[in-house]
RNA sequence: GCGCGCGUAGCUCAGCGGUAGAGCAUCGCUCUUACAAGGCGAGGGUCGCCGGUUCGAGCCCGGCCGCGCGCACCA
């Protein structure tokens, strides 16, 4: 291993791999499954999809959970970071595709056996990428029992969650209007839709009455109305009231179409009477439930028009019918008006296609009862979500949930474990049914019906494992707030259901990362970024540290500064170890043996830095946590205790609480940067094994010192007072200045050696510095510009007048003395007496 | 349309009832026994706007303006 001594830098690309290396043949990340939940510490990961790459949200998210694990493991606990994939269904299907499309065939050329054969390979091949990439970044998940949602186990738990919903009622059959995409050729669940504003035309169309005169509809989309089975106006108006109960003839079909009433209608959009086509519009669909309307279907499958539609239509894609179907009213002369009308429309976040809404049979999933439960975990805080916000939404969405279309018309997935004979029979079972002639439904399930059972599949559910007994119900998710619905709300139902225990106590909805302009990061907008590119420039340690500091309660955009800052504090550490470890006497235990006040002082303010962070860590403040490491490394232990030292003998005394103070620094910041800790531990005189695998103790209460503090804070307040002084008196830092000090008893020999000055020495007096707590006095004669020096003392004198004269408008207003707290009062009568001592000594 | 969140230093963000903060950027000084991916210091803000509550308001309340997100059936 190379010298300390030789590097002042700290390497992150030479030392990563070498550490990496080291946890994991440690098998640290691996635990045997003993112990109770509630001893244990547990996170499932959310699975990545088996085809996808590390991005930015990952990466966040992984900082996030490896600290929090790591964390535990170093207080005691059993952790286990549930690792896995899963195989999102349509993502990989549609890559796959597009790999046969390239070799010019496709999946229906080969048949559904040797596709998902195929799919089985391409699985091999890249399904590891995103697991190796989680490894550079420093996770320590349980790399030894991974994970795969179509692993023969978790098909056993799908199919057996299918089977007993479905026994239960839960799970049934339906001719419904769903959500299909004609890209796809699969309908999609309503949380896979999502509305985007579209400019199209609005058209007035007339529909000839039977008994003669004419009712005029609006609708966007003309070629619907040969789907049309009625039209519908508001009951209360006044315009068509007479027309209710008549019947109108749809030109160009000639079907006899109903004029029914229903408070669905909006009399003051567009001309007050609604086209209604049960088939092709949600809305429709649910009137004509209502009033008992015929079901006609004009558009099929593959996004044109069915037989259905007439010999006209038939066979034309939507767009070309609609502009043929404009045309036949145009010269029927029914078109009475058209205008552009924008709204927002469906469209598949899958494919990008506009969904075609679409009557299907599909299965689906009732939501109502198994919401309920869901619902009292969040009210009664038997899980938690933390920011409160995402709550909310949580509650929100689930009160008003509707039913869930789980079916999905792909060959990649868990296929449903129901068989039909002759049109008559159905049997749902885990295993194929007896006899012949029985044939199985082809469809999968939706992936987020098996996402849904990750937190206990994973561990080997239904069986009774030791795995499940030790981690089950696992402590926290954390996740990105865009799958609140879709998984988190999923696992809380399903895992209250059959487990009979909420999946986990608390969830943390981190912040989604924003390209540093504010748009989405994405690849097609080219705002991503890699964070590969970001370890390989700065460092893990500092892509964690920075995503950790830059994470919040919402979106963040990136921030490359802050990375920057962790690769920072990567190096400042390295090399004030560097330091110590350079000065110490090598054979000194470690232990806190103060000698001075200083001593006491980075004693005091390391227990301090160990409660925040554990504060910080409990809270989910991720930025806190880091930020408040960075705070106490740099603005503490080096810009402070380090030097304090500098030109003290190290004795064993010192090289005790030096050594000390290092080691339980490098313990407290390893969550978040566990690499240059790590490297840094490994040539710590006696420390053993890993830094991973350490205990960490808690702030010791002993150590506090509260006079130290004071003391010492004087003190930097005295140094710092004095080092603006000599940048505006022009006076060079390196000048050893004749001073004396008074306020700081003991303490000056520390300000003297910190600030350059020689209290032995004596000469004129020039200039008088205040700071908090006592008086410089320079005595340097010549050295001092007397104008520059005089300018600077009305300034202060200027400052200081304002600042008394704040105090005593404060003091003099009878309210504030009557009404604010009385320390607070006492507390500002005091200032104002300093004040004035300090202007009097000017 | 309803709901939620956000508008604080040039940039990214903390602060959320007692005299405005950090990192980066800028400027000046400085190679003082670790670290130039250093050190020290300085400048820089009527805390989106208008009212109100309070002895006192970025911080609480109301109303506007701007941005973002979620939900929603206006054809």
């Amino acid at each position: 291993m190379t010298s300390l001594q030789d590097r002042t830098r700290f390497e992150p690309a030479e030392v990563e791999p070498r550490i990496v290396d080291r946890w994991l043949s440690s098998g640290l990340h691996h635990p045997e499954p003993d112990g109770t939940p509630e001893e244990n510490y547990s996170i499932a990961i959310p699975p990545p999809n088996v085809t996808g790459a590390l991005h930015m949200g990952h990466a966040l998210n992984g900082s996030i959970q490896d600290t929090l694990i790591r964390y535990h493991r170093m207080r005691g606990r059993r952790t286990k970071w549930i690792l896995g994939t899963d195989h999102a269904g349509i993502a990989t299907q549609k890559q796959v595709e597009r790999a046969l499309e390239a070799e010019g065939t496709s999946r229906e050329a080969l048949g559904r056996d040797a596709f998902v054969e195929r799919v089985w390979r391409w699985r091999e091949e890249y399904g590891g990428t995103i697991i190796e990439q989680l490894k550079r970044l420093g996770a320590t998940a349980d790399f030894d029992d991974e994970r795969f949602t179509l692993d023969e186990s978790y098909v056993e738990a799908v199919l057996k969650v299918f089977v007993e919903l479905y026994d239960k009622g839960l799970i049934y059959r339906d001719l419904y209007l769903v959500n299909w995409d004609p890209g796809l050729r699969s309908a999609v669940s309503d949380l896979e839709v999502e509305e985007r504003e579209v400019t199209d035309t609005l058209y007035h169309i007339a529909y000839p009455l039977e008994d003669g005169g004419e009712i005029v509809v609006a609708t966007v989309r003309p070629e619907t109305m040969l789907a049309d089975t009625a039209v519908a106006v508001h009951p209360e108006d006044d315009r068509y009231r007479h027309l209710v109960g008549k019947t109108a003839v749809l030109p160009l079909v000639g079907r006899h179409l109903p004029i029914v009433a229903d408070e669905y209608v909006k009399p003051d959009f567009g001309t007050g009477a609604l086209k209604i086509t049960p088939g092709h519009d949600p809305n429709d669909f649910e009137i004509g439930r209502r009033h008992d309307l015929d079901e006609v279907t004009v558009i099929g499958e593959d996004g044109r028009m069915t037989a259905e539609a007439g010999t006209a239509f038939a066979g034309f894609t939507v767009a070309e019918a609609r502009e043929k179907v404009v045309a036949a009213l145009t010269e029927q002369g029914l078109i009475r008006h058209a205008e552009d009308h924008t709204h927002e429309v469906p469209f598949s976040q899958r494919s990008g296609e506009r969904i075609e809404p679409l009557i299907s049979l599909q299965w689906f999933m009732a939501m109502d009862q198994l919401a309920q439960p869901a619902i009292e975990a969040v009210r009664t805080g038997r899980v938690r979500i933390h920011p409160e916000s995402q709550a909310r939404r949580y509650l929100e969405w689930l009160e008003n949930i509707r039913p869930w279309c789980i079916s999905r018309q792909l060959w990649w997935g868990h296929q449903i474990p129901v068989w039909y004979r002759d049109e008559e029979e159905t049997y749902v079972g885990t295993q194929p049914p007896e006899g012949p002639n029985w044939e199985r439904d082809p469809d999968v399930l939706d992936t987020w019906f098996s996402s849904a059972l990750w937190p206990f599949a994973t561990l080997g559910w239904p069986e009774d494992t030791p795995e499940l007994r030790a981690f089950y119900p696992t402590d926290v998710l954390s996740t990105a707030r865009d799958i609140l619905f879709l998984w988190v709300a999923r696992m809380v139902m399903m895992g209250l259901e059959f487990t009979g225990d909420v999946p986990f106590s608390d969830v943390y909805v981190h912040s989604v990362i924003q390209a540093p302009d504010g748009r989405r990061m994405s690849k097609s907008l080219g705002t991503g970024i890699d964070p590969l590119d970001e370890i390989e420039a700065h460092g893990a340690d500092a892509v964690r540290f920075g995503l950790l500091a830059m994470s919040s309660s919402q979106d963040v955009r990136y921030s490359s500064e802050k990375v920057r800052q962790g690769q920072a504090l990567a190096n400042k550490l390295f090399n004030a170890a560097r330091y110590v470890l350079g000065n110490v006497v090598a054979s000194t235990e470690p232990a806190p043996r103060p000698a001075t006040v200083a001593d006491r002082w980075i004693l005091s303010r390391l227990q301090r830095a160990k409660a925040q962070f554990d504060a910080n860590v409990a809270a989910f403040d991720f930025s806190k946590a880091a930020l408040g490491l960075y705070d106490f490394v740099y603005g503490e232990l080096c810009d402070w205790y380090l030097e304090f030292n500098k030109g003290r003998a190290y004795d064993d005394d010192l090289s005790a609480t030096m050594l000390y103070v290092l080691r339980e620094t490098l313990v407290l910041a390893h969550p978040v940067i566990p690499f240059v800790t790590e490297e840094l531990w490994s040539h710590v005189p006696g420390a053993e094994d890993l830094l991973a695998t350490q205990q960490a103790s808690g702030p010791d209460a002993t150590l506090h010192d509260a006079e130290a503090e004071a003391r010492v804070g004087a003190v930097i307040a005295a140094v710092t007072a004095l080092r603006s002084w000599r940048d505006e008196a022009g006076v060079r830092p390196g000048e050893t200045l004749p001073a004396r000090v008074d306020g700081l008893d003991g303490d000056a020999e520390l300000v003297a050696r910190m600030a350059r000055l020689d209290l032995g020495a004596d000469g004129d007096h020039t200039a008088a510095i205040p700071f908090e707590g006592g008086m410089i006095e320079i005595r340097a004669g010549s050295l001092v510009d007397p104008e520059a020096e005089a300018r600077k003392r009305a300034a202060e004198r200027e400052r200081l007048e304002g600042e008394i004269a704040r105090a005593e408008g404060k003091l003099s207003n009878a309210g504030f003395v009557a009404k604010a707290p009385e320390e607070l009062v006492a507390a500002e009568r005091e200032k104002l007496e300093r004040l004035r001592r300090e202007l009097e000594q000017l």
